[in-house]
DNA sequence: AATTTTTACAACCGCCGGAGA
DNA sequence: CTCTCCGGCGGTTGTAAAAAT
């Protein structure tokens, strides 16, 4: 059955939005605000609108300061920071991109970033016979500019933008199964990995991170990251090695994001 | 030049949680 | 305490534009 919708679909314009729609929602917001509720503010500016879509429309197209074009690559570098640590948070995720919307950096990330990284990756995978077996012995990045202390301070992975041509080229141990999520359905991505448990309370990240203690190294993906087989048949031992890492670790790492990020 | 494929991004959908009655 | 409403979020879809064939 589910919620009775948020407004009569028969009786609302759908699709891209006319420059005449812009200038109404855009004149009534500059004159009266949201006045506290969306559902009826078409009807006040005189839109034949539902609105939630109106809503979408003024926050991610209307508003003022809203940075349209290019990522930079400290934007990148942001991204996949936070991303690695959070996962798909994209509206935390925005928070800490002045200017940018939650939807033009999940669409950015969906359709360009992503693919650069799994570019990336395949690289470099090419040069390294396989995934890491041992990502323990993978050394972290070193830290050096100030913007790579920040995401120090505030992320279990960071970049070091000066080492590196565009920022990205060394991103992080990931595996590309992690990035690929439209011929694998037991990727990490979107399904429930067994240490997600561990991170229920505070962040649920799709994406795993273990931060092993002494060292900034980060796995990402959880008991498939590893698995070259699109069966799902991992090895026991494949599964289990990222449970050795302690769960309060994970969780004492969590929470300090949560405290700094929101 | 025409057609097909890919890419980019705006918009929609449905679920969830918080606030208030 | 329960219920309803609304805002917010993340995933997904639709489609126009660009690129490739």
């Amino acid at each position: 059955m589910g919620r009775a919708p948020c407004c009569d679909k028969a009786n609302v314009k759908r699709g891209p939005w006319s420059p005449e729609e812009d200038s109404k929602l855009k004149d009534f917001m500059d004159k009266y605000g949201t006045g506290g509720n969306w559902i009826a503010l078409p009807r006040k500016a005189g839109l034949k609108r539902c609105g939630k879509s109106c809503r979408l429309r003024w926050l991610n197209y209307l508003r003022p300061n809203i940075k349209h074009g290019e990522f930079s690559d400290d934007e990148d570098r942001i991204i996949c920071s936070l991303f690695a640590s959070i996962g798909s948070r994209w509206s935390i995720i925005a928070a800490q991109l002045p200017g940018r919307t939650d939807n033009d950096i999940k669409n950015y990330w969906n359709t360009k970033l992503k693919k650069k990284l799994m570019g990336m990756v395949q690289s470099s995978q090419r040069n390294t016979p396989t995934f890491p077996i041992n990502p323990l012995l993978t050394p972290p990045p070193p830290p050096s500019s100030s913007l790579s202390s920040l995401y120090k301070d505030c992320s279990p992975y960071y970049y070091d933008p000066t080492n590196s041509m565009n920022g990205l080229d060394q991103p992080f141990s990931m595996s590309s199964n992690l990035l690929n999520d439209n011929n694998n359905s037991t990727t990490c991505l979107g399904t429930n990995c067994s240490l997600l448990q561990a991170q229920e309370s505070s962040m649920l990240c799709p994406m795993q991170y273990y931060k092993v203690k002494d060292s900034s190294l980060l796995m990402f993906g959880g008991d498939q990251a590893s698995c070259s087989s699109s069966d799902g048949s991992c090895s026991q031992s494949q599964i289990s090695y990222g449970k050795e890492i302690k769960q309060e670790d994970i969780r004492s790492s969590s929470e300090s994001h949560d405290l700094k990020w929101v």
